[in-house]
RNA sequence: GCGCCCGUAGCUCAGUGGAAGAGCGGCGGCCUUCUAAGCCGUUGGUCGGAGGUUCGAAUCCUCCCGGGCGCACCA
């Protein structure tokens, strides 16, 4: 069923004779909506934009819904429309709001994170989980199933330094020159058997903490085995003793070894893995196989989908979701983290320091492509400085009107008319579909906590100006506020926010 | 050299074809009334540069400059 807004565009469009979008002008002088119509077909009709914007208006105020319709500029419709639409759009918010809307639901996997567990997880690796787990959230909301796994290396050279490191610490010796160093090693020294299941454990703890939980775990070592079983149907040629994929042939830019030569021990790479996982992923159900990989990974996008094509796959099943790196800043002072040196970052420290909801808000608040920088100790403050508590502040103090309302009648249309500020609150609710619209096509979870920020803008300021409890118009401010409390709790639940009810 | 990403206010960044924005910083106001983690005002920009496409470009295309990252029989 169509939205207010979407019905309000077709009226406008049946008036004016042609498709019409409309959109929410930054500056509120602009009109409630506005329209470019006239300027998109001024050239097919051979007419100048404010001429043809001119007679459209006059066209458009006809309408009941309409007030008034002016031109401006180069010739946008500027319309404003009356309070029984404000009133019609504030009915159709309710829990469920912006979300369901999947065409056709899909079964997807993101796989994120998928850190070595050779050390526990640093700060640009939660980049990775925050945004893998908001666009899980999203494609959820919008009506898609989602689930989560982690891919981890369970053999290999780094996890057999791994290994070595810890043992030459229990035998009391020194780690190997290019070995782990870090505290962690010295601690998983002083416990009994292999440390890397507990390494693992000590991820999925500190993932749980941060709100990310993973449906599935993908071993490598499991993966690699059953390669045997894919190489008929690979591309492969043999070149200096080892077996090598032709990927060169399906759009990636080179070819890669995926069994070593005899010299190099004949064992299988992590792209012999990587087929046989994607395979593995493809054939198990899903629509969609979706990978979070940090910018250095940014060349693995081209080899997942060679892979996909070289086995007769469509490659558009297969999506890689790329991200920039995190600096950490701390008075300006940049800090540099590197797993193996010890001198690193930790999720776990960073979500001391700052809390997990700011920690989640400032990983997922940028878009993707744009490399973070945060200023620890601007993070960490609880103050009004920090924009994620600016939000949580405005859900927190409608909570306590709703509280203080007790069992007051919530709802009903206003005994007069609708102040700005009601009618400023309203409009940007009925922007919150087609934000997440918006979020999920682009995959840019960031738009959320940018829209939030308005939202929670607009409350505040109806906040201040309006009363709610005591005054004529309590039953359907309470309804207003509730439905805000609604879509406000909704915004940060989809990048994994809490929303209190105190603070 | 080749490939991916970025360049918007003093700082950190939104804004992916329509009327230049936010937060922080700076300056100045507002608490006997539902939470001042709030509200209001003000300061501040040749959207890296040059061309092009378009009625219209921060946004699309080309080139240049600057920065990050990658180009393993490591993962």
């Amino acid at each position: 069923m169509a939205s207010a807004v979407e019905r309000l565009a077709a009226r406008v469009g049946e008036a004016v004779g042609a498709e019409v979008e409309l959109e929410r002008p930054k500056d509120p002088a602009h009109g409630d909506f506005a329209t470019n119509v006239a300027m998109r077909s001024a050239k097919a009709i051979g007419r100048p934009p404010r001429e043809l914007a001119q007679e459209l208006a006059e066209k458009v105020v006809e309408l009941d819904e309409i007030e008034s319709a002016d031109v401006a500029g180069p010739g946008f419709l500027n319309l404003r429309v009356g309070d029984r639409f404000f009133l019609d759009a504030l009915a159709e918010v309710d829990e469920g709001y912006g979300g369901g809307w999947a065409e056709t639901p899909e079964r997807v996997q993101v796989e994120m994170v998928s850190a070595n567990p050779t050390g526990p997880i640093v700060v640009s690796a939660a980049r990775n989980g925050v945004y893998g787990d908001s666009v899980a959230r999203l494609l959820e909301f919008a009506g898609h199933d989602v689930s989560r796994e982690y891919y981890y290396n369970d053999a290999g050279r780094q996890i057999d330094l791994f290994r070595a490191s810890v043992d030459a610490l229990r035998r009391g010796e020194d780690v190997p020159e290019d070995g782990y160093k870090g505290e962690y090693v010295v601690g998983l020294a002083k416990l009994e058997g292999d440390p890397v299941p507990r390494m693992l454990a000590s991820i999925e703890q500190t993932m749980e903490r941060f709100r990310i939980h993973f449906d599935s775990w993908a071993l490598q070592s499991e993966l690699e085995q059953r390669l045997p079983e894919f190489l008929p149907r690979l591309d492969t040629y043999e070149k200096d003793g080892a077996l090598w994929a032709r990927s060169s042939a399906y759009g990636d830019d080179a070819d890669w070894v995926i069994i070593r030569s005899a010299e190099k021990g004949g064992t299988p790479t992590y792209r012999a893995a990587d087929i046989v996982y994607l395979v593995d992923k493809l054939e198990r159900g899903l629509d969609r196989a979706m990978y979070v990989l940090g910018a250095d990974h940014h060349a693995t996008a081209k080899w997942y989908r060679a892979i996909a094509r070289m086995l007769g796959y469509d490659e558009s099943r297969v999506e890689v979701l790329l991200y920039q790196f995190v600096h950490l800043t701390r008075g300006g002072e940049s800090t540099k983290a590197s797993k193996r040196s010890g001198n690193v970052f930790l999720l776990d420290e960073f979500i001391e320091e700052v809390g997990v909801d700011a920690a989640r808000w400032y990983l997922v608040n940028r878009g993707p492509d744009q490399t973070i920088e945060i200023d620890l100790d601007l993070a960490a403050e609880k103050s009004p400085k920090n924009p994620v508590y600016y939000v949580q502040y405005a859900h927190a103090r409608i909570a306590s009107i709703l509280r203080s309302a007790d069992d007051a009648e919530v709802g009903g249309d206003p005994p007069g008319p609708l102040s700005t500020e009601e009618k400023e609150l309203i409009k940007r609710l009925t922007d919150f579909p087609t934000t997440v619209r918006e979020a999920v096509e682009r995959r840019g979870p960031q738009l959320l906590p940018n829209y939030a920020i308005r939202l929670a803008d607009d409350f505040h300021r109806f906040y201040h100006e309006r009363r709610v409890l005591g005054e004529p118009e309590q039953a359907f401010r309470l309804g207003l506020i509730r439905k805000t409390q609604l879509v406000i709790a909704r915004s940060l639940d989809l990048i994994g926010v809490e929303a209190p009810d105190s603070m």
